[in-house]
DNA sequence: GTTTAATGGTTCACGATGTTTACTTTAATA
DNA sequence: TATTAAAGTAAACATCGTGAACCATTAAAC
């Protein structure tokens, strides 16, 4: 025989590496998928485009926004922020009133007509999450909690190692 | 007192599953920036836009692909097909011949450069990826597939529930 | 076997997402 | 006061994507 038994196991460990990562990679691509349909599919059902949807839904707890509040939560340019605002103002979504004590800033907030469609965008999120972990055993959920919370610290860890 | 053990049983529950689904979508979010991120990541240090390196990507297996095949796979518009297909041209990474069966076809292959560069990104994936398993304990990695395969299926089915 | 689908691709017009650069206005500071 | 910094806007550009009209070619129906 032309393998020890300690690099037989290190082999069969490396193909079964090679073959989980494959898996991972898959299922990453799937799920991000799913999570993609699902964000179009509520663009089309609002009939409010995505980036306009994700921006309703900064407002959850802050009365007013700034548009460069926006832009870091958005994790966009600021000049971005300002087409997305005109799209909001324009279907009266949102208005914006001048900073009484800075000139330069101007607090974006809903109006009630936005208040309802954020206030009914974040039902259905919550609803299709508590849905999904319906879908498992009540002992399971905390698992797949902590399952996700490890891989989101993982990719942070393996990005930052990447650059 | 207002309320018997098992409504408070069952109201601690509600708050539970409250809390844990509004974890679950933040991390869900924050999995799907990372991955956002890393893709564009890959696009600059390529230079190859990134609906372009997606394209790459699929030629795993097969010696050809048509058209129509990739836009499944994509899951886009064939007219957007044509034009990755141009970008991708024009890089010399891929070149179309006739299918000279059915003269309607053309067959889609990778260059020798395309299959390069096709390679060096799909190391880089699965060397990612791997790295990303091996910030789990070797117990831990079976657990952490099959908990994303759960919630892959969960949200297949509450996708479809939903509509 | 000719007419009629259907299929595979391309093109064009459009809209959404986003960046970069340059420019205003206002505020802070040296 | 002159300069610099910050907030927001505007214009030019690139990428991603769809839908409809269109051309060839092939397959099906009569």
């Amino acid at each position: 025989m032309l393998h020890t038994m300690n690099d037989q196991g290190r082999e069969s460990a490396d193909v079964l590496l090679g073959y989980q990562s494959q898996k991972l990679q898959d299922l990453i691509e799937e799920i991000l998928h799913c999570c993609k349909e699902r964000t179009s599919h509520l663009s089309k059902k609002f009939d409010i485009p995505e980036a306009e949807l994700r921006c309703l839904m900064l407002f959850g707890e802050e009365r007013y926004l700034t548009a460069k509040g926006i832009a870091q939560k958005l994790d966009v340019a600021k000049s971005r922020v300002t087409k997305i605002m005109n799209g909001l103002i324009r279907k009266k979504l949102v208005e914006s009133i001048d900073d009484p004590k800075d000139a330069r800033i101007k607090l974006i907030g809903l109006t009630s007509q936005g208040q309802r469609r954020s206030k009914e965008l974040s039902a259905i999120m919550t609803d299709l999450h508590q849905k999904l972990l319906l879908e498992f055993e009540p002992e399971q959920r905390k698992m797949v909690i902590s399952c996700l919370e490890v891989l989101r610290s993982s990719m942070e860890a393996v990005k930052n190692q990447m650059l």
